[in-house]
DNA sequence: ACGGTCGCCGTACAGTGTTCGCAACGCCGT
DNA sequence: ACGGCGTTGCGAACACTGTACGGCGACCGT
């Protein structure tokens, strides 16, 4: 909501709520720039993860900020630009993989699959993130991001593999995840705007589900046998693992054929 | 451009560049409704196209189609449907993979392989749906999405799958597909938007991404020695090709171990 | 003391998606 | 033949958007 409501008289903007004159109106502290890169995009995060994409506008996150919409430009290029930064700020909440014990396969691959997980569910914690991916062409020059490779590649290279070997794995675990998550979260934002529970959500939609699929009797089976499943417990979950370890025995299958084991 | 436009006068609205009078004003033909779904998704996409996802506005889409921007109010609820539909629309120029022959797995892998190389390639080819694949959440109801689904559930039935084993195969590779064509898609529109080539495109950023990766040695190898090739040669094409080829190594792997082969 | 710079913001502009009421038209029952 | 009706198109209007520009006040180096 109102956040820093305390001190809102004490940059010197009039308080509508309390009584103002020009003489008990303390001088506007300017002891430090009362807006910063980083506060900016902090808040920015915190508007998309309680309101949503469309809710994020010069105008309103200045208002948080007890700032004008334009204010933001000093700081900050374009939206665009903020989307960027925003995007590599969640970046920077995911655990770094460390590359002790990796010679260990057993561990290689647990790390590995943690960070797709991790990744998967910071996706997940912010479902915008999809709306926007696609805009950022950038941001794989972000510092988080770059701090994130960097240890992939860092932990992949104590498994015994070659620089581009990494990579290709790399890209390939990362791009599973990304799109497994776009998916994913393209559908969970379709539910949040609807504003209903999943379950109910779920029940009104089946039917319709069902009829539409008529003409597709795998799908319809599909719908009608798994999905209700897959809602009730956390199963997508497992099944996303799984995926990551499908991806991880193939690597492992194309690397013993090449001999090296 | 401006398409239709011998027939600016002849459907009753002014023509502002010739002579118009009361009396000599042809009765407007309303013999078809004039506007249709089809054709507005259709010119949509043509503009969606040319211009990028930035430059489709209803008024825009409207005079293209020498219409009032809320003329299509009626034929489209929303612009999100009618960025669904669009959507849906990518999807149907995929062709569809026949079960025929699946019983070998070489012919089962071919296309399954080809599938997502065409998937990836629409995705290329229509570089804004990336910014929009996270918002139509509703899409994988679609027509064509499920007719493509259901065929390669189909495909892989006949390849000796279960239903949901098929159908967690298939979002490993749409997964892996989407994700890795969201990634180079995002990359090639911000460099469509640079509008430079994309060979100057790279001379211009190399510098900078060598200085900005100064204190992450492995990807400033990765970036000094790959990049250029990668631009080169069309070899991102065949490094995706392979990483589809590992994801069924792996699916392979799985099912051998469960002692179906 | 005083010019220069920097951070902030009010205003303005050119758009955006969408709603609403009205008009024109083909059609259908009488 | 004719009067209502449903459908289709559209102009105006509303509430917002991102952002360029010019000004204003406070700070800092000299």
């Amino acid at each position: 909501m109102a956040a820093r409501s305390e001190d809102t008289s004490s940059d010197g903007r009039p308080d509508p709520a309390g009584f103002q004159s020009p003489w008990n109106r303390p001088p506007r502290r300017r002891d430090q720039p009362a807006l910063s890169r980083e506060q900016i995009v902090t808040e920015a995060l915190a508007l998309l993860d309680s309101d949503g994409i469309e809710a994020l506008s010069m105008r309103k996150l200045g208002a948080r900020l007890n700032a004008g919409a334009t204010s933001l430009y000093t700081h900050v290029a374009n939206k665009d630009e903020l989307l960027a930064l925003v995007v590599d700020q969640v970046f920077g909440e995911l655990p770094m993989p460390t590359a002790e014990g990796a010679e260990d396969p057993a561990v290689w691959r647990a790390a590995v699959v943690g960070c797709a997980d991790n990744m998967r569910a910071a996706i997940m914690r912010h479902p915008w993130m999809v709306s926007v991916i696609g805009d950022v062409g950038m941001v794989y020059l972000g510092p988080n991001w770059m701090r994130l490779s960097e240890s992939l590649l860092a932990l992949m290279e104590t498994a015994g593999f070659e620089l581009v070997e990494a990579n290709e794995a790399m890209s390939a675990v990362m791009g599973y995840t990304i799109g497994t998550a776009c998916v994913e979260a393209a559908w969970l934002s379709a539910l949040t705007k609807s504003g209903q529970d999943e379950r109910v959500w779920m029940e009104q939609l089946l039917p319709a589900v069902l009829e539409a699929t008529k003409s597709h009797p795998r799908l319809h089976r599909l719908y009608a046998t798994q999905v209700q499943q897959e809602v009730n417990e956390g199963s997508r979950d497992n099944s996303f693992i799984r995926g990551v370890g499908v991806i991880l025995d193939g690597i492992e299958a194309t690397r013993a054929a090449q001999g090296k084991g």
